[in-house]
DNA sequence: TTGTTAAACGGAGGGTGCCTCCGTATCTTC
DNA sequence: GAAGATACGGAGGCACCCTCCGTTTAACAA
């Protein structure tokens, strides 16, 4: 167990937390997030402790694993991500809201060469992000996707497990010139085909379509 | 310049590429294809090396980068996938025919980890995969959307590498259990959103959510 | 066959990064 | 100020990357 600085005063009879550990540990963050962003996910741990002006042992005691590390560092971007949803469920149309915020998850990751890897992270499986990240997100997505399913706009069939995937998956490839663009874009397209079909024609067409997939999955 | 094995009679007054040679570089081939698809493009050459019965000067002789390697390795495959998408030029229905690639696709990579990285190297700009596999996939996508926006069924404001991408970036997302399903899935979501609209409402929406993406790319 | 020579072989070695371990330094508490 | 708990930091062992070069071997000619 590892403490998490200024949690609160130290509870009941545990020593106060040492100074430099705290300090160190809010260095190493900040040195984290700068080298993450800039080189991506496989920057090197070594120059993280470099930089923050501490010993790779030191490094690796607050963050006993790499993915320790990125979640501390990203866990913070998640939650506002998360909460951007909350504030979008009180938009009119509920299918433009989803629209809304997957195109802000996007700008999201602009910025940010390490946001990527880490919500990569976190739809794959054992990770320690996944615990946090995948849950937030999926809840932020499932409840954009509820409503819109509720008002009759969405079809039902499709998981926010499935569309958090569909989205990182299409922001993974950000290397190209004009990504944002394309990326944009793509989303746009596939929010139009998450719309319920007004004709029948083109249900029956997206019914046998999604057949394959036989299970709702898990 | 490397000789590609068995090309031809030794053209001219070049000497015969020793036997030796040809033999080591199938052997590395084979087991590069071995232990890229168990172990994704991480996996240690040394490896490979190993594996192949080879000294690691070999192999770096014949494929002076990771990426050489890797092109070798799936350049075969790629051409297959590029081959399917000629075949079904000729099916009845354009779109049905985009999604029945698109699906074949993930049949493709499932069964291929390496498969999908090199996939995601010929996508992003760089590699030396890009100028063989991007242009390969993008001309079999790009005759696919073609035909289906010539017959009048699908909009034609979506460019062969935007389609690419967002395929590829859904398949990377594939370490968890049901990966396969979700995503063909959300690539039938995705064809449908494709569809051109039959209603005058729905097309309206579409409109509106395409604008932000102003320029046709590049 | 045998000799010549270009070509290929293979692995040692220098570099970087990962992570662990433990002697030393520093902080908290009394 | 002393004691004890806690944290520090970097040496060291390991794995991998890639290069370089002395040694081997296959192709060709005589």
């Amino acid at each position: 167990m590892i403490y998490i600085a200024g949690m609160d005063e130290h509870t009941d009879q545990t020593r106060k937390p040492r100074a430099d550990a705290v300090r160190n540990r809010e260095r190493v963050l900040e040195a984290a997030k700068a080298v993450f962003n800039a080189g991506g996910p496989d920057a090197s741990l070594e120059a993280v402790a470099k930089r923050a002006g501490v010993g790779i042992g030191t490094l690796y005691r607050h963050f006993p694993t790499r993915e320790d590390l990125f979640e501390a560092v990203y866990r913070r971007e998640v939650e506002q991500l998360s909460e951007f949803a909350e504030q979008l469920k009180n938009a009119k149309d509920p299918v433009d809201a989803l629209r809304r915020w997957l195109h802000s998850g996007v700008e999201f990751v602009a910025t940010k060469k390490g946001m990527v890897a880490a919500l990569a992270l976190a739809v794959q499986s054992g990770s320690e992000l996944h615990a946090f990240s995948f849950e937030r997100l999926t809840k932020a997505i499932g409840s954009l996707l509820e409503r819109a399913a509720a008002a009759g706009a969405m079809r039902a069939d499709v998981s926010p497990e499935d569309l958090l995937r569909a989205f990182f998956g299409m922001c993974y490839m950000h290397d190209q010139p004009g990504w944002q663009s394309s990326v944009l874009r793509m989303l746009d397209v596939f929010v139009d085909g998450l719309r319920v079909r007004p004709v029948a024609k083109a249900n029956a067409h997206a019914a046998r379509a999604t057949k394959p997939a036989t299970k709702r999955k898990r």
